[in-house]
RNA sequence: GUGCCCAUAGCUCAGUGGACAGAGCAUUGGAUUGCGGAUCCAAGGGUCGGAGGUUCAAAUCCUCUUGGGCACGCCA
């Protein structure tokens, strides 16, 4: 094997370890060999060239021109000159005022799978080891339904629960459900007068969702229900058995339901501790505020002034609290409890305003971690025609959304494979990733438009594409197996894997840089698109030359390269929360 | 009115100061008498909203501006 020192070892850069060959790094040695120190370390300079023709990587010459006082293609060419190739570098080119530099892509190709096929991805736990990071995500108001509007909070902290955890992090999932509040007295008040058990047993979402509708729709006409509706939370919060028994019960079946949902999208949850868990530390959390000597009172309502921008409202005029006075005994409470290094809330963009008072009103209070305590935006999905108003009841359940697009997986699935084991179950992976996946490709911030066939297309860039790459390198792997009566795939010899192979194995090598980038960006998009690129080389790698030949020894190298690929497409979609099907 | 976000191909979007701005969808044309055609290859398609500025170099950074979205002390 060749010993090129840079496999497998740590990166000085980021101290992070990993598997990853970074050539990157054994360019700049090689660069700092040749040209001394003097011109600093040209690291971060090394980049990928636009084009093939310009080389596997490129360092443009720019920076040592004003640092040397001469003409950068000068620059280029003596440095093109100098250079001893050797090791991973095959050659050195200069082209204008580009350094251009050449791999031996062979010996790459081969050290970057046989590096990928002996990890477990253990290295990159380190990252997080004994650190703790709380997310808080989804967070669905039980009082209404569960639309399409909560899916991006739900898959994109769901994602980034895994990500984490991937790396090494201890995580805390919080769902902050909205179970407390006015509008459970409007609830409570609306089924004293219409209420029926049975529906409420039959589909309780759904029909807390018709009661709260029906409610406003009728208090348009009937104003005095409003007050009564208030009435009925003055006597919950006081602890009147009725309301408290009513509330109980939309609470537990609600999350029930939820619970069924998180499950079809491989979302799970540490705590439902939802916004009712907060009330009893409410009063000591304004103490603790006021304490800090930071309050003001305005118009006989307790305020923090904050600087450029609106002050942060802690209690009203009438003495009850807010949904910020809520979130502030909620993070003290987490700090206490999980001690966290990292805080995340994964909330609409809508909020940031009240998410930067929060922090700045934590930080005002002395609390240095309020730094790292970040919220995680995102852009809302909007209707075509109409915006999407939960009182008058035109809303997309996730449940329907989901429903449709496994159907129309099982339809598919019915044409081109009914031979396919667990049709159900694999029909409800295609359907429930294409619906995921749709999320997840996009940058978070921004706004997605809602769009049935966009939103359960199962073709180009799409989950689909990547659980059909992923099934077809496993049915590959088990004919490969068979066809030489080995137990998996172990053997590599030293015949080249091609140009497509190359592109495999430089876009595999990168995975734990990905991942760390998504971590560090909040941004589980960059680990979907990825995956894109990854099952994309693949496909071209795959068209490009047949796996299973007559020669034993091309066969079990070329099944490495295509056991590689199912490996991080399988790891990369559970950090998706995708299922990667062996069958479809 | 103030603040924040967004604007790149017909549509949906990548693009972390570097060479001629890239994908998918859609359109058009190809590929398999052998590993899964939910695949692959190719073609056409661009004033990176506009104007200044910084820089050797700007889709990327700064200022202004246009269009769209969101938020702005007694909801969450």
């Amino acid at each position: 094997m060749l010993s090129c020192g840079i496999c497998c070892s740590s990166n000085p850069d980021t101290g992070e370890r990993g598997m990853a060959i970074d050539v990157k790094r054994f360019l700049a040695q090689k660069l700092l060999e040749t040209v001394g120190e003097d011109a600093g370390d040209p690291y971060g300079l090394i980049e990928r060239p636009p084009k093939e023709e310009f080389g596997d990587y490129a360092i443009p010459c720019f920076g040592f021109a004003k640092k040397f006082k001469k003409d950068p293609k000068l620059i280029a060419s003596d440095l093109a000159s100098q250079i001893t190739p050797g090791g991973l570098l095959a050659k050195a080119e200069s082209l204008g005022p580009y350094l251009n530099l050449y791999i031996d892509r062979k010996v790459f190709t081969k050290e970057a799978i046989l590096a990928l096929r002996r990890t477990g991805f253990e290295e990159i736990r380190a990252d997080g080891e004994g650190k703790t990071v709380v997310i808080d995500y989804s967070s669905p108001n039980i009082a209404k339904p569960f639309g399409i509007g909560h899916l991006r909070s739900t898959v994109i902290g769901g994602s980034l629960k895994r990500i984490f955890s991937f790396c090494g992090f201890k995580t805390v999932g919080i769902n902050h459900i909205g179970d407390w509040g006015t509008q459970f007295g409007k609830l409570i008040s609306a089924y004293r007068r219409w209420g029926d058990e049975r529906a409420l047993e039959h589909d309780p979402i759904r029909y807390l969702y018709d009661l709260y509708v029906r409610f406003h729709a009728e208090a348009e006409k009937t104003p005095q229900f409003e007050q009564e509706g208030r009435e009925w939370f003055n006597r919950l919060e006081k602890g009147d058995e009725e309301a408290r028994e009513l509330w109980r019960r939309f609470r537990s079946l609600s999350i029930e339901e939820f619970k069924r949902i998180y499950e079809r999208l491989d979302v799970s949850f540490d705590y439902y501790t939802g916004e009712s868990f907060y009330e009893d530390l409410l009063d000591e959390t304004v103490k603790a505020v006021k304490a800090s000597g930071i309050t003001q009172m305005s118009e006989g309502a307790l305020v923090v002034p904050l600087p450029d921008m609106p002050p942060a409202l802690i209690r009203k005029q009438d003495g009850s609290t807010l949904y910020l006075t809520r979130d502030i005994a909620a993070v003290l409470y987490r700090k206490k409890e999980y001690d966290f290094d990292v805080a995340l809330y994964v909330v609409g963009s809508p909020q940031a305003l009240h998410f930067k008072q929060l922090f700045t009103v934590l930080a005002r209070m002395g609390k240095g971690w309020a730094e790292r305590c970040h919220h995680v935006p995102f852009g809302q999905i909007r209707f075509a025609d109409e915006a999407m108003s939960t009182r008058k009841g035109n809303i997309v359940f996730l449940e329907e959304v989901l429903d449709r697009a496994a159907s129309l997986a099982r339809g598919i699935i019915e044409e081109k494979n009914p031979g396919v084991r667990n049709k159900v179950e694999t029909a409800e992976a295609i359907g429930v990733g294409a619906v995921i996946f749709n999320d997840l490709k996009n940058s978070r911030i921004k706004d997605i438009a809602f769009d049935w066939d966009e939103m359960l297309n199962f073709n180009g860039e799409t989950g689909v594409y990547l659980q059909y790459t992923h099934a077809r390198i496993k049915s590959l792997l088990l004919k490969l197996e068979k066809r030489y009566k080995i137990p998996g795939i172990e053997a590599v010899s030293d015949i080249s894997f091609g140009e497509e192979g190359y592109e495999v194995a430089r876009l595999l090598n990168e995975f734990e840089a990905q991942v760390r980038r998504a971590r560090s960006e909040f941004e589980p998009s960059v680990i979907a698109r990825y995956l894109l690129e990854v099952a994309k080389a693949f496909n071209g790698f795959y068209n490009a030359h047949r796996v299973i030949t007559g020669d034993r020894d091309e066969s079990l190298s070329r099944g490495l390269v295509a056991d590689c690929c199912r490996k991080v497409l399988s790891q990369g979609l559970e950090l998706l929360c995708i299922r990667a099907i062996e069958e479809m």
